[in-house]
DNA sequence: AAAAAGCTGAGGTACGTAAATCAGATTTTT
DNA sequence: AAAAATCTGATTTACGTACCTCAGCTTTTT
């Protein structure tokens, strides 16, 4: 039978009350009984049940999630995903609020990180913006005690507790030798598609791409970045244009959420030789797309994952708990048309 | 604030234990009655407190893991994950029996099944040898209402309630168009070698390869499978005697555990030109092979998702609660040496 | 030295649910 | 019609932990 505290207790010799307060580290018990009292723990292998102390406490976690207003599919399913999850709230004891912040735009998500800090969250999850004064802004959230990790893109040099997304970098590296593998012997350019290279993540799939690029197909010249600030008409009249004026393209990564712009260009007039296409995140019209065979491969990350993960973590941070590290990972998934889910 | 069962009582106008009995389906309630406390309910929007519940309970999940003895390390992997689950038994209130059985033995296995049938567990998992009897004594499990899930090998026909696996007929297909891509226009032979074709997986996954391979690829010519059973030594052997009596030998799709044989094979005497390679299960040794070059993709299925979330949905299927099916699709991880874990 | 203040420990109640025991009302049996 | 059996509903205790209140003891203050 697994020990209790009225096991500590009466192994201890002494009160309930005591246990308790070396339990949780409340004054009042003499240094001599506190000993005894954790050698007692130690012996029987007491473990706390959470479940109980939980609901003794009337234990809810109110977390708070910071997501940028954003259209894209991507940001559209992120956003679904955390709506699943505040569903299950009743179920899994916490309380999700909304904090919707204005895209890319640093000063709000300050805000919202200060708002956060003033507060009484048992956690936060946010999608970062990397610049300086997030950085500050997340030291204020930290120095609050306040569990914190960063969700899809990461703030670099801060104190967030973990990072619920993909290495952005790896999957740059492997979109590029699947275009590399792909096209085989075959020469020609390639033109990387992306939303904003002010955007961490994109930057660092493009400098991803670009290093396995140029170490391992130099034969395959790469353009320069196109960026199509993920709006769908923006990238159809860039990607037309770039296409026109390179007849040799025989190779395009489209890193971010560019792609309602892109696949309207390829299905109206395919280009021949059909150039090694791959995009990232699965959705019903890239689904749609690798099947009929005008793009090769999807990568994608998860955002059910990233979002169940990321509560996860957080309460087992506010619990001050180990996590499984190997469950957190979040994995590139690369789709091809063979093991679409 | 959540509304209790109090709230049920106070609302319809009876006591708790009539509401304990209309909620728990128990005998002893007026059908008036019960269709006023089932409007309460409703009306309140109750929803059971499962962690109070199995706390009154003192329930505990007395799980049975069915493990075939099998020295390859995805094996043993498995069951250092099933050993892992069972160090948290603890916070998760199961408790964890595994059962030894012969690797590929079906007799062993329905003996196990049937020692559980007539047990009290809450719920068994384990990896099937997809046989009629082994259907028949799955059917004596599913008949005493215990429920089960197959692990890593699916039983066809059979009332298990869940599949903790990958779809091995998607994995061959996308191991075929991978090594098709990778070989673009290069012409030659392709050997497949699998531990055995009477283990359902291993045929599956050879199935879905040689399928897109004869759609996709016609200009490629498929060996027969080289069956190693999974021994180094044989794989050794065979493949070696392969490889001298094909000199035009362009791919090699290792679909079973025979890697330990493989590649010490492909390492000692490369062949010229490198024939592409493609491995089922991320281990060290296919990891490092993947980093020098030796091979070019390794398939994988995560043994620890595979566990956890069995475990998960025999918890959910004993409770009778629904599952989140997108966290419990086990997905085939593709690995490239950009995107090693 | 008496009173006040702090320290240490004991006991009890609450969290939300399950389940056993108990009490009253209704129906069936003889 | 009385006794027994069956229904139906109420009360109470328990699960493991947190936390509040109170009592006895020791130390400090005046």
């Amino acid at each position: 039978m697994k020990p209790t505290v009225h096991d500590i207790a009466r192994s201890a010799g002494v009160s309930l009350a005591t246990v308790d307060r070396v339990l949780n580290a409340r004054p009042g018990v003499r240094e001599g009984t506190r000993v005894r009292v954790e050698e007692a723990i130690a012996t029987l292998g007491y473990v706390r049940d959470v479940a109980a102390a939980n609901l003794a406490k009337s234990r809810v976690y109110p977390f708070v999630f910071i997501l940028p207003v954003n259209e894209n599919p991507f940001m559209l399913g992120l956003r679904r995903e955390v709506e699943e999850a505040i569903a299950r709230s009743g179920a899994e004891r916490t309380r999700i609020e909304v904090i919707d912040v204005p895209a890319l735009e640093s000063a709000a998500l300050v805000a919202a990180l200060d708002k956060v800090a003033a507060g009484d969250a048992a956690g936060v999850a946010f999608v970062a913006v990397d610049a300086p004064d997030v950085r500050e802004a997340a030291g204020r959230v930290a120095a609050a005690s306040i569990p914190m990790v960063t969700l899809v893109s990461d703030l670099s040099q801060s104190p967030r507790d973990h990072y619920a997304g993909i290495d952005n970098i790896a999957a740059g590296r492997t979109a590029a030798t699947l275009m590399g593998r792909f096209l085989g012997s075959r020469k020609g350019r390639i033109v990387p598609l992306a939303g904003s290279l002010m955007v961490r993540d994109h930057r660092e799939r493009l400098d991803g791409f670009a290093e396995v690029m140029r170490q391992n197909f130099p034969h395959l010249e790469l353009l320069p970045a196109v960026e199509g600030r993920d709006d769908p008409a923006l990238v159809e009249k860039l990607i037309g244009e770039t296409l026109r004026q390179h007849p040799d393209i025989c190779g395009i990564y489209s890193l971010g959420a560019g792609n309602h712009g892109l696949l309207p260009v390829l299905e109206a007039k395919p280009l021949s030789p059909k150039p090694v296409v791959i995009l990232h995140e699965l959705t019903e019209a890239s689904s749609a797309a690798l099947v009929n065979g005008t793009i090769d491969a999807v990568l994608n990350q998860d955002a059910g994952h990233e979002v169940r993960s990321a509560i996860r973590v957080l309460k087992a941070k506010a619990d001050g708990l180990p996590v499984i590290a190997a469950q957190e990972r979040i994995r590139i998934d690369i789709f091809l048309k063979d093991n679409l889910p």
